[in-house]
RNA sequence: GGGUCCUUAGCUCAGUGGAUAGAGCAACCGCCUUCUAAGCGGUCGGCCACUGGUUCGAAUCCAGUAGGACCCGCCA
C-alpha cells in the first residue's frame, strides 16, 4: 500500500514540474498533516516558498500547482486558503479502501523500505562484574525499539552488546580476589553477582588508596593483556558469571542481543596504532600515542589530544571503539551505525568520528549516529537513587514495578467481584509492570533528562502503558462477548465511514506507516507512543459513542473491521516498542 | 577556557518553518439498566527564559544574554 503522504508529496512534485518545469524537480512540496480539521487532512505550503523566486504572488501559485494536480482518486477538489495553503481532504471512498488494503494485510501494508540497509544498533552495553542498573535502563529499551523498528521495516539489523568486559578493572577485581576470595576465580559457582559487585568496590577502594595493590593490578592487567592462562581463567569465569546475572534481565525484559564486548577487538588494537602511525595522524604526548583534533581545544587553547595509546602502552576505549567502528565497517559492512549511549559521551562519539573519517575509515557512504539519551532522575529532580543512596538495581526496580501493577490489579478485581487464578494475576502484573518501564521511558523525547517515577508510568489514564494495553483489551472483549474471530471477518465486507470517531479512527490508522517512517529517519521512539496513544484515546472515544455488537449490519461488521484494526495496530506498534499486549486485564 | 544539551500551562512533557501552541496529571463540573468507567465529555490554566536577526511566516533556523545539566590526557 502506498503511503498517503508519499503518495501525495509525488502528485504534488509532478504538479510542481507540470506547472513551472523541470527546475523545480528537487523542490520540496512541504506537505504536512493539518492541525485542524476544517482546512482537510493534509496542506501543501509550497506555494509561498515559491514566491520569491518565481516572482508571482503565492495564491496564484496555488491556483497553478492545482490546475496541474491529480489527487482526484485520493482526495476532494484541492482547496486555496489564506495566503496559498493548499489544503487536501482525502475522499471516503479512498480512506476505506485503504483500511481494506490493511485488512487483508498480515504487516497492516506497512511497506518495506526499498533500499535496505545494514544496521547495527549498538545498546545496553553493561559491565561485566557490575549490577546492571537503572542507567542501562534507557539505553537497552531504547535501543531494542529501534532495534525492532528498523528490522520491521525491512533493514538487515545486527544487535550488539558492546559489553564492558575488558580493562583496568579486571587486574584490580583479580588482585583482589586472590588475596581475599581465590576460589571465585576458579569457579563459577563460588560467588554470586552481588558478592562480585561489593568485591569490585572493595577492589576500587584499595585501588585509589594502596600504591602496592595499584601496581599489583596493574601486573595483573598486562598479564591478562599478554594472555596468562591463570588470569585470562579468572577472566572468564568473571565473564560468565555476570552474563547469566545479564540474561535474567533480558529475558524479563524480552530483549534479544548478540554480545560482542570490547575484549573482542583486542587483536585488532594494534593496528590501529599501526595505521594512525602510517598515516601520520598519531603524534607522541607526554609519552602517550595521541591524535590532535579539529575544534576541540583544551584549557590552554591549544588542539585537544585523543590518547590511543596509553603512555604504559595500554590502550583505552577510544582505541576499541576506532577498531569496532573499522570492523563493523569493513567486515559487517554496516551502512549505519547507531550508537544509543548517554547523553555524556557526545563528546567522546564526535571526537572518535573525527578520526575514524580522517583516517579514511568511515566512508561518507555510511552513516554513525549517536542516540543520545538524558539521564535517569528521581522525583527530587537529582540522580536516582534508593532511599539509602545506593544506585538502584535494575532488577529490584524491575520487580517493584511488578509489585506495584500486582497490587493494583488485584485491588481492582476485588473491587469489581471478579473471580481470577493467581496465574493470571500474576501475568497481567508483570506484563503492565514491565511494560510500564518501558513505556514510561520510550514516551519521553529521550534527549532530555528522564524522572522516574512509579506512580506515573503504572497511572490508570494518561499516556501510560495502562491506559493501551487497556484500550486492546477492550476490542478483545467485544470479540469475546460477540464471539467474533476477526481473522474471519468478510474481506469482502465494505468499511462504512459514517460517524466523525470512526472518521477519526480510520485516518488515523492510515498514518502508521507515516510514523514509523518518522521513527526510522529520526530514531526517537516516542513519536510512535504518541502516535499510539492518539490511536489509543481515538478508540476510546470510538467506543464510547458507536455500539458495536449491537448495530446493524452492514455497520456492524464495519465497526468490528475497525476494531480489529485498531488492534491489529496497536499490538505491532507496542510490539515495536519491546511491549506485549494482553487479551484480558 | 572549549564543547554538547536543556529552558513551552501549577507539575510531567509533546510539538514536522505554516493558519487560533497541544497532551497527560493536578483542580473543578458532568456521564455507568446497555461491548470492562483502567473509559468519555466539559471548565480552568501560556511573555514558548530574555534580546536581536533571517523569513511572506519563527516555540521551531541564526547570533547574543541569563539560568540549569553534562563532557573535556592516560576510567568507559
Amino acid at each position: 500500500m502506498k503511503s498517503t503522504l508519499i503518495d501525495l508529496t509525488s502528485r504534488l512534485q509532478a504538479a510542481l514540474i507540470a506547472a513551472f518545469g523541470s527546475e523545480l524537480a528537487q523542490t520540496d512540496p512541504i506537505l504536512v498533516p493539518t492541525q485542524n480539521p476544517k482546512f482537510g487532512d493534509y496542506q501543501a505550503n509550497v506555494a509561498m516558498s515559491l514566491a520569491k523566486p518565481l516572482r508571482q504572488k503565492p495564491r496564484e501559485i496555488a491556483v497553478q500547482i492545482v490546475e496541474h494536480l491529480d489527487v482526484s482518486g485520493l482526495c476532494e477538489p484541492p482547496e486555496i486558503a489564506g495566503p496559498g495553503f493548499i489544503n487536501l481532504k482525502l475522499k471516503t471512498d479512498y480512506l476505506t479502501a485503504q483500511l481494506k488494503t490493511m485488512q487483508k494485510s498480515d504487516r497492516l501494508a506497512v511497506e518495506a523500505v526499498k533500499q535496505p540497509q545494514k544496521v547495527i544498533v549498538d545498546f545496553s552495553s553493561p559491565n561485566i562484574a557490575k549490577e546492571m542498573h537503572v542507567g542501562h535502563l534507557r539505553s537497552t529499551i531504547i535501543g531494542d525499539s529501534l532495534a525492532r523498528t528498523l528490522a520491521f521495516l525491512g533493514h538487515d539489523v545486527l544487535r550488539l552488546n558492546h559489553v564492558g568486559d575488558w580493562g583496568t578493572q579486571f587486574g584490580m577485581l583479580i588482585t583482589h580476589l586472590r588475596q581475599v576470595c581465590p576460589e571465585a576465580l576458579t569457579s563459577s559457582e563460588a560467588v554470586d553477582l552481588g558478592d562480585l559487585v561489593a568485591f569490585y568496590k572493595e577492589a576500587k577502594q584499595r585501588f585509589d588508596q594502596d600504591e602496592a595493590f595499584k601496581a599489583a593490578s596493574r601486573e595483573a592487567v598486562v598479564e591478562l593483556q599478554s594472555g596468562g592462562e591463570e588470569a585470562l581463567r579468572a577472566w572468564q569465569i568473571l565473564c560468565e558469571q555476570s552474563r547469566r546475572e545479564f540474561q535474567k534481565i533480558y529475558d524479563r525484559l524480552n530483549i534479544q542481543i548478540t554480545e560482542r564486548g570490547e575484549s573482542f577487538y583486542n587483536p585488532l588494537l594494534p593496528d590501529v596504532v599501526k595505521d594512525l602511525k602510517s598515516l601520520e595522524l598519531l603524534e607522541t604526548d607526554q609519552g602517550a600515542e595521541v591524535v590532535f583534533l579539529t575544534g576541540f581545544t583544551n584549557k590552554e587553547g591549544n588542539p585537544q589530544p585523543l590518547i590511543i595509546q596509553k603512555s604504559n602502552g595500554g590502550y583505552n576505549y577510544a582505541t576499541t571503539d576506532l577498531a569496532a567502528i573499522r570492523y563493523r565497517i569493513q567486515r559487517d559492512e554496516a551502512d549505519r551505525i547507531i550508537y544509543v549511549t548517554d547523553a555524556g559521551q557526545a563528546n567522546h562519539f564526535m571526537q572518535i568520528f573525527q578520526v575514524a573519517r580522517r583516517a579514511g575509515w568511515l566512508p561518507d557512504t555510511v552513516e554513525v549516529v549517536h542516540v543520545p539519551f538524558g539521564l535517569v532522575q528521581g522525583e527530587d529532580g537529582k540522580k536516582f537513587k534508593t532511599r539509602s543512596g545506593e544506585t538502584v538495581r535494575l532488577r529490584d526496580l524491575l520487580d517493584e514495578a511488578v509489585k506495584r501493577a500486582r497490587q493494583d490489579v488485584e485491588q481492582r478485581i476485588q473491587a469489581e467481584g471478579r473471580s481470577e487464578t493467581p496465574e493470571f494475576i500474576q501475568q497481567v502484573a508483570e506484563k503492565v509492570g514491565i511494560g510500564a518501564v518501558k513505556y514510561a521511558d520510550l514516551s519521553q523525547n529521550r534527549t532530555s533528562d528522564y524522572i522516574f517515577s512509579f506512580d506515573k508510568m503504572l497511572a490508570l489514564q494518561g499516556n501510560t502503558a495502562p491506559y493501551m494495553l487497556y484500550a486492546y483489551v477492550r476490542v478483545q472483549g467485544i470479540s469475546r462477548k460477540g464471539g467474533i474471530d476477526f481473522s474471519q471477518l468478510g474481506t469482502d465486507a465494505p468499511v462504512i465511514l459514517a460517524d466523525e470517531a470512526e472518521f477519526a479512527i480510520a485516518k488515523h490508522l492510515l498514518q502508521f506507516d507515516e510514523t514509523l517512517a518518522a521513527v526510522e529517519q529520526e530514531l526517537l521512539p516516542n513519536r510512535l507512543c504518541q502516535y499510539l496513544f492518539e490511536l489509543s484515546q481515538k478508540y476510546n472515544q470510538f467506543y464510547d459513542r458507536c455500539d458495536v455488537l449491537q448495530a446493524a449490519e452492514p455497520q456492524r461488521t464495519s465497526r468490528l473491521i475497525l476494531c480489529d484494526l485498531t488492534a491489529r495496530t496497536l499490538k505491532l506498534g507496542l510490539s515495536l516498542l519491546g511491549i506485549e499486549v494482553l487479551e484480558r486485564m
